[in-house]
DNA sequence: TATAGCTGTTGCCGATTCGGCAGCAAGCCG
DNA sequence: CGGCTTGCTGCCGAATCGGCAACAGCTATA
């Protein structure tokens, strides 16, 4: 059952729950016997691992080192099984995605039916989140694959892929500006807005621009989900401003336009980067699908610029 | 002590040792526990690590993925250590290096000296060896850095830089050809040949334009040495066919004169790789002098094709 | 062909480590 | 203040590890 030695499996447990008697539950022993753990780690390397604190403990630096060390074994241990596995025949596969919202309508949906059609024998595990959270589970080791805006770019994550994608309105298709091919930023605050809350990065990308403007709109509707946005933009309450990647299947059925926006002559780039941790080897069957993830999202970024360019000629 | 469950550090002795008892020395332990740990390693894994014949243990195909797996530990292990080492001051660090023998003359002692001149608490090893060799070493985990001919490209390694260097002929200072500024391999032919035996990779680089040559010429000395080689040439024995970088201290010293060979009008190269183990995090210390050498490697490229622009102009 | 030397494996048993139970002091919160 | 949580620590049984000696299988040498 356990490969490596039990320290390694109850300070990770430790480090995930921030308390030993949480780990101790999760892992189905005494607490004590984690406790024992522990202070046996931290007398070896001769340095503290946690900060007692009243209420659990947190992670010194030297904890964080071994934090590090730990999670690169034991998922290059998961590495490992899989590939053996697969070797015997006996194989089943996992992948754990981490991504935010605009993804979730489409692409991901498409891509893992797609995967499971060829490979059943690999389970997905999803999860939506704000770019920021993605970044840190990937960190922490909580996914395997993370898909965020690429604001910042943090030094233990590698960018497999970094694709742009033009912003632009969202209007229901006999919405006035339907007519149009680009739009102006401007122009769309003449009408109701439906304006991201800072959860959402898109926030952090209109920002600058709305900022520029002489005149501060007042939005009509603020909320932190790109579904619910979309949805009340099909529903002609006003314009919402997203990338075109997260409105598939409304914009296919014809209840949704999306116009790129025009910001004084030049597009407004949303950049879609791709993450795994660094110092990592993605087993097989991961590292196959990720490959089909940036293909997909390279043709996605193609076709979309294709799009525009014929749009704008 | 011992960080790790003690079957890793059983099955990585074995694998280097290839049997159990020898292991078993090298751990100073009894053989029977070593023989233990290897038989419930292969019952947790559920399948054979090792073949067994009358003289000792070969590794299977499992094997080999587990070898991957434990060398990642254990490295990463020694990573974290000496990260926390540098972190708590008491701090000693240690470069293993494994190369080809013509950089050992002045290459490499000069930037090891000068490295320990301002880290004094670094060890080095290095060990010169032939270019299949040093990969091998590097893959199997016992070498930090490894720099050899760029000949083939094994797959769990990567290449940290590529640099090119000219062949020349190696002559004494008063020899015949000691007057032109770059010789033919057919000019050198006609006087006596030090040849390279098949186990420098001098060899197979030349290998191929003495094939083309009308004659097959009879080598006056054949030597695996390139020390042998070039301390004979100074001495007047006949030319000598390397790389410049191989005889640095006797050619500033005026006593070897290296002319760039001239193939049907143009340079032959030889690559010179600089190597480490993929899947590798290094420690602190070992990046940076590995960035000390690569930068080192990109002057001397440099500056050596700035010399024979010169000479050609 | 016999023998000596090597290999890995296995019983037996002591030494070491691990883990569970109960109880301790310390801090937070109502 | 009492109830709750936290991590830590004796005590002791259970599991694991490791050493010794013996065994079978193979190779090389006499």
């Amino acid at each position: 059952m356990r490969f490596h030695a039990p320290a390694l499996y109850y300070f990770h447990a430790v480090r995930r729950t921030g308390s030993i008697r949480a780990a101790a539950r999760t892992l189905n022993v005494a607490s004590s016997a984690v406790s024992r753990q522990i202070l046996k780690l931290e007398e070896e390397i001769g340095a503290p691992l946690f900060e007692r604190t009243a209420r659990g403990l947190t992670l010194t630096t030297v904890g964080e080192m071994l934090a590090r060390h730990v999670m690169t074994v034991l998922q290059d241990h998961d590495r490992f099984r899989s590939d053996v596995q697969s070797l015997s025949g006996t194989w089943r596969g996992s992948v754990s995605i981490a991504c935010i919202e605009s993804l979730a309508e489409s692409l991901l949906p498409g891509l893992i039916a797609s995967h499971r059609g060829r490979a059943r024998r690999v389970t997905f595990t999803t999860q939506v989140m704000g770019s920021a959270d993605v970044l840190d589970a990937l960190s922490r080791g909580e996914a395997d694959i993370g898909i965020a805006m690429a604001l910042r770019h943090p030094q233990d994550l590698r960018q497999v892929a970094l694709k742009r994608f033009r912003l632009g309105a969202i209007v229901a298709t006999d919405h006035a500006l339907a007519r149009r091919r680009t739009v102006t930023l401007a122009q769309c605050l003449a009408f109701p807005i439906i304006h991201a809350l800072p959860e959402l990065s898109i926030y952090h990308l209109l920002q600058p621009l709305i900022a520029q403007l002489a005149e501060t709109p007042e939005p009509a509707v603020q909320a932190n989900s790109i579904d619910l946005m979309r949805e009340l933009a099909a529903r002609g309450v006003g314009v919402a401003i997203q990338t075109q990647i997260g409105i598939g299947r409304l914009a296919k059925s014809g209840q949704l336009k999306f116009l790129p926006l025009d910001n004084a002559g030049s597009p407004v780039w949303s950049d879609l980067g791709v993450y795994v941790r660094a110092e990592r080897v993605l087993p097989a069957h991961t590292e196959s699908f990720l490959q089909e993830l940036v293909r997909e999202l390279g043709d996605r970024e193609r076709q979309e610029n294709a799009d525009h360019g014929k749009v704008r000629a």
